[in-house]
DNA sequence: ACCTGAACACCGTTCAAGT
DNA sequence: ACCTGAACACCGTTCAAGT
């Protein structure tokens, strides 16, 4: 006889993602989510392979949203060195917005690496951006640049690795305009 | 009646290190911790609070030999911009030797946090080939700038960001070179 | 077909008892 | 003064038994 579901994946990778931000990776237990979801823990099971592979699906959704933002951001600026801060900004913002799952997804592990095609995805508008200020041919390093920097800047940030004084927001604006400025004019 | 000490923190933290890089910091345990320096696990807890100071521990030790390396980086060369390049290229070897030390030093959860003094020490480096090349004014902006590329460079290529082809190592140099070149000479 | 209680292996940590 | 076995609370996960 059937037993009506009590529960689905995605309320289930919702509950996570609720819970990681409030709880951190380590508060993140199945237990939790069960709990969250009105559920017994193994029944959990049943939609998601383990812990590792909800994890996965969490990193998976956040470097998706955050795809979206990017989108969002370079839509909005049509002047590449200029959507080239908007880019780097929106970033920012989302990381502020969700630390923990931003973190997440660029965490190393090999297992929780996120799929190629939400990479891609997720990467598109920044090689856009790139390809309108550099040309093709150097497009794919430009963006590496600009997202390295993007990404390190704020893990750093979110680490607390910047704790020696001076302005962090001023420190943001500097790297990206020098940033924008060395793509679009580069030097001999 | 004392009983003669069977081990020290400093084989302690030293067994955790090499457990972090083999094992992971999921295979960091301390019974693991314990089998490794010939202790039962609660003994380890004469010497460290617990698995978060000894984590921490870790973390402190790998960023002070992270700043003897980026030392011996600046030393070795005298031209600003050149040892700009050799001070990321330091960054990169060291991350790629110590992947999972590495990534914890930069690792959020303000508890593991790194204390300030060794932050300062391994930073002064970069700060002062900072300094050589934009003046003082410049030297915190443009030091975080290229720590922050360096380390989001590393970190992405680590954690498998980077696998949307393309050369990797050809990408480092890019980033390098302009960072180098947008800060020794910028535009407008 | 989903859900559950019970159970297992494993973890970090505490503590009284040994030497 | 350090070390240990035993114990506790808490994980992730499995599985047979319920509906």
């Amino acid at each position: 006889m059937p037993t009506p579901d009590r529960t689905s994946l995605d309320e289930i990778v919702r509950a996570g993602r609720r819970l990681l931000e409030s709880a951190g990776l380590d508060g993140l237990t199945m237990q939790a989510v069960a709990d969250s979801v009105g559920v017994r823990a193994p029944s959990l099971y049943k939609r998601v392979r383990g812990r590792t592979e909800l994890v996965a699906l969490i990193a998976e959704a956040t470097a998706y949203e955050l795809g979206d933002r990017l989108e969002a951001a370079a839509a909005a600026e049509s002047d590449p060195e200029r959507a080239v801060v908007t880019l780097a900004r929106a970033v920012r913002a989302f990381a502020h917005e969700r630390p923990a799952a931003f973190w997440l997804v660029f965490a190393p592990g090999g297992g929780a690496a996120i799929d190629p095609e939400t990479l891609r995805r997720a990467s598109a508008p920044v090689l856009r951006v790139a390809a309108d200020l550099v040309g093709d041919d150097d497009a794919l390093n430009a963006a590496r640049m600009v997202t390295a920097w993007a990404n390190g800047f704020v893990s750093m940030e979110l680490s607390g690795a910047f704790r020696l004084g001076g302005d962090v927001d001023l420190a943001f604006e500097f790297g990206v305009a020098r940033l924008g400025e060395a793509l679009a004019r580069p030097a001999a």
